[in-house]
DNA sequence: TTAGGAAATCTAACGACGTTAGGAACGGGT
DNA sequence: ACCCGTTCCTAACGTCGTTAGATTTCCTAA
């Protein structure tokens, strides 16, 4: 009986191994090099290993992504530490950017449209859900309320991830592009703080 | 002499030829079935006779980047026969989603990171000018002074593109998207004309 | 008219990829 | 001491992008 456990622990453990080693290799030279060979060589295996820990390859990507937002969501946390809304919004914002600056192969894969867009939602949604407990603080203390809550928070969603694309696409670095998202972010909010409140727009499913 | 202009003029052919089929694979298919032999086989040729086309598969790729651009180009410019200018951001922006939504496949390889940065850049230029005549006459018609114009249109740029990735990574409906993509810029640009004129923003380099 | 040579095209192959099959080695329970 | 399940490896399959070399096609020029 006790040996079955510890055989359950290593598994466990090399299952472990081979993530590290993938995110290692991706985050350091790319995704062109996530090779299945590559990443078996580098725990010491041979490569159908791999396949008695991952059903394929896309799962065990799909690991790394969901590594990539618990990441993303531990530097929200740090960043939602600060007190005052305004400044928080924008430190969000910017550490967002700051985030696919850092680690741009591991961005790229968390938004890879060839990884299984349920499961790319599914992985995100802690991250998601700090974006609109932030809207709901922010507009609470501003006394706005927004038409459509969700639809507001996919605005914010899609606007960071636009502007980060824009620093790891290449057209403008990345402290450029930290200060666009809080300049976007700023001036998205004010509009909202504009709208005349009895502006009934369509809610649009 | 006048046989090598009809050989030159078939080799342009092919090459034609072998575009348009890339193209229609591409669209119908996904980028999954973008492959040298299937391209080949669609015009009719062995896999190697791309090569005396094409210096690479890249290559190939993006020169369907370049015609995307130029179909969106022209979707654009159709949007920008609104002669009032807020409406007519409103078209061009949901043009821009619209277009991610009919042409998925194309969008997809169109800001596929695996292209050359550069290369994309270039190629996107010219779409990128309507942005910024666009944003020059809506200035200029709200008595708006940008702080940094080039900044202000990479926000718009990238907010579109953000939005227009929520649609097509799979969150939202198009339509939906459209619809977000519209007020996002609504957002921003009520947001510009609140902001103090005299308020001199650093330009961030 | 025909010999020669460039251009075009094909078949075959290379190396790398994801993935699977089949057998060897190991290790605890009877 | 045997046995069986797990673990692991070698070898292979099919596909990919890409290249080499042979073969065919077709214009030119004697």
């Amino acid at each position: 009986m006790s040996t079955s456990t510890r055989r359950a622990r290593e598994r466990a453990n090399t299952r472990e191994r081979i993530i590290e080693a993938a995110l290692r290799v991706l985050e350091t030279e790319g995704v062109a090099a996530l090779t299945i060979r590559r990443i078996a060589t580098d725990v010491e295996y041979s490569a159908p290993v791999v396949y008695q820990h991952f059903a394929n390859k896309d799962a065990l990507v799909l690991e790394l992504v969901a590594h990539g937002h618990r990441l993303m969501l531990s530097e929200f946390r740090r960043a939602a530490q600060e007190p005052d809304t305004d400044r928080r919004t924008m430190r969000i914002a910017s550490q967002y950017v700051r985030f696919a600056g850092e680690h741009p192969h591991l961005f790229q894969v968390m938004n890879d449209p060839m990884v299984d867009a349920d499961e790319r939602r599914r992985v995100a949604e802690p991250v998601i859900d700090v974006l609109k407990e932030l809207l709901t603080t922010w507009s609470a203390a501003h006394d706005v309320v927004l038409a459509d809550f969700d639809q507001a928070c996919e605005i914010l969603w899609g606007t960071l991830y636009g502007i980060a694309s824009l620093s790891y696409l290449g057209s403008v670095g990345n402290d450029r592009a930290r200060y666009l998202a809080e300049q976007a972010l700023r001036a998205i909010l004010l509009g909202w703080r504009t709208e005349t409140p009895a502006n009934g727009r369509p809610a649009s499913s």
